[in-house]
DNA sequence: TATCTGACGATAG
DNA sequence: CCTATCGCCAGAT
């Protein structure tokens, strides 16, 4: 089984659950590769059937070119959006 | 094996 | 607040 990055991500990802946020970095490091939110980012977009707007940046910021896509997405999962950006990580 | 890419992260201006 | 640059890493070609 060729368990790589992508695999680990895949699973992680697709945990976070509804109404919930996460950053690339903290499931790079989930998934092993800490520092690696890059390759994480790529593998989102590899990789379909992935929740990646329950995936934000550190800094809070949607991604980029599908900033409206992903604010209503967040929207309708419960989770708050303000001025485009995201209220925390889905928590207080 | 080498080079390029990118839905990041942080710092600097 | 925004733009630009450097550093980071795995994947794709």
């Amino acid at each position: 089984m060729t368990r790589t990055f992508e695999d680990a991500v895949v699973e992680i990802v697709d945990s976070i659950p509804s109404g919930e946020t996460s950053t690339y970095g903290e499931v790079a490091e989930e998934a092993g590769f800490p520092g690696a939110a890059r390759a994480v980012g790529n593998i989102m977009r590899t990789v379909p059937g992935l929740p990646w707007w329950r995936v934000i940046t550190t800094t809070g910021r949607l991604v980029p070119g599908l900033e409206t896509e992903h604010t209503q997405r967040l929207r309708s999962e419960g989770v708050l959006v303000k001025n485009g950006r995201v209220s925390m990580g889905g928590n207080t």
